[in-house]
DNA sequence: CGTGTCCTTGATAATGCTCAAGGAGCGTGG
DNA sequence: CCACGCTCCTTGAGCATTATCAAGGACACG
């Protein structure tokens, strides 16, 4: 073994972190080295397949995740089965609720999804001991509530088309984050079921508000899952600013 | 000059603070008298009238507050003129978004409204020095997350009866939050306009909705502003569990 | 080739919106 | 003290948007 490696005040990136999204733009960016191993020896990494429940609405959490890749749907559900999803989270967001153990949202797969995976108390004891690592974790709580507060005005204000093609900028923008052109070509994560759930709308007017872009040539659809957005100003505009 | 208390570490609490349930509840719980007593001198009270915009949608704030009593309501607005209410805040909630000037909300007096306030700057210098403080602040991040979450199911999937019966319930509880019986009286902190805009409604169904519930014995209104509620679980049962 | 899932489209119904009129409370000024 | 003007709220009638119910198309998989 290479005794200058081991013997240097920061060690070795661990391997599976190399190249892993968390370390940089996630919460991960604000651990060194030491930290990251220290972390990863407790950490299992796995992929699950999309419609794989993460988190129960009222289970108790036992572990929190980092989301390496795919989509995942956080929703509501009422006893008379009418579901609401409450926000999406992509790479490389954090997944769980800390300082409780139940948090009161489920967590479902939208698509495959690869998780690092920590147990609880690990990353509970990591924080208490890192302020930095919380204040990441703060950012990104911030960041999330920012967004939850966006979807409120297009759930309570906004008409069928304009929450459509609202939702249609959220995935384009989430897709490719530093896209400069004004066109992207993308796959929707998610069913119309569900992005009518995410919309308080029904799967139907869903399907119709997509057709009706289609044929005014907002997008085009290819195959329900593929869409292109030649124009995305002109989304924008139907997006109620 | 009394020796003693000057000498003493814990110096003493600053007149200010003593009666301020900033300092159990809130954020203010996180530091010592000394810290308290550093942040004081650059506090300042002050009580302004309904109606008066605290925070604007996209202006810098110079200044962080406490909400020591009223309501302060937070919303969104279209370019056409639509309006969402996003979020209510009761003391001793903090008001600002941390670590960014602009914020994309407008926080608005609903009540007459008592806030202590201090310049940004002296914040986040204690924030950054006291991981204490910003762990609170954390904390009320995450359940501002999840209250918007809880609206968003009532945005997306109540109808307009259980909404009306869901804001009641919300108001019930934030006014009395240890209320132990099982009816309350209380005054309603915002017009039915305002009503309207926080459940994606227009005034007039806020109205009738509220002269449905009056109609069916779950509510007594007198004047408008004051309701009653005589059984908090027939009003929950309205809303939708 | 059948069966299943997901999506689209159509016809009809219902919920909530728009427009309109009028009532209640309140401060101001005659 | 009362009339007025104002704001806020209620109520009604008709309408628009979206939901519901139903049928059928596209595609995948056995």
């Amino acid at each position: 073994m290479d005794i200058q490696r081991k013997d240097v005040h920061n060690s070795e990136t661990p391997v599976l972190c190399r190249a892993c999204e968390s370390r940089h733009r996630g919460v991960c960016g604000a651990l060194t080295p030491d930290q990251l191993l220290q972390l990863s020896r407790h950490s299992t990494r796995r992929a699950v397949e999309s419609g794989t429940e993460l988190v129960g609405e009222s289970l108790k959490t036992t572990s929190y995740s980092n989301i390496i890749s795919g989509v995942v749907k956080l929703s509501k559900m009422m006893a008379d089965g009418r579901q609401q999803i409450v926000g999406l989270q992509f790479a490389p967001d954090f997944l769980g609720r800390p300082f409780r153990s139940e948090n009161g949202v489920s967590a479902e797969a939208a698509t495959e999804v690869k998780v690092c995976s920590f147990p609880k108390a690990a990353i509970e004891r990591m924080i208490s001991e890192m302020p930095e690592l919380e204040h990441k974790l703060f950012e990104q709580t911030l960041a999330e509530l920012d967004e939850a507060r966006d979807w409120m005005l297009t759930l309570g204000r906004k008409t069928a088309g304009e929450k459509v093609a609202s939702f249609l900028l959220l995935i384009a923008t989430h897709a490719f984050p530093d896209n400069e052109s004004d066109s992207v070509t993308f796959d929707l994560p998610m069913s119309r079921t569900d992005i009518a759930d995410f919309l308080g709308l029904t799967m139907e007017t869903v399907s119709r508000q997509l057709t009706k872009l289609r044929k005014d040539d907002v997008i085009h659809i290819l195959n329900n899952r593929h869409v292109s957005v030649p124009d995305l100003s002109r989304l924008s505009e139907r997006a109620g600013s």
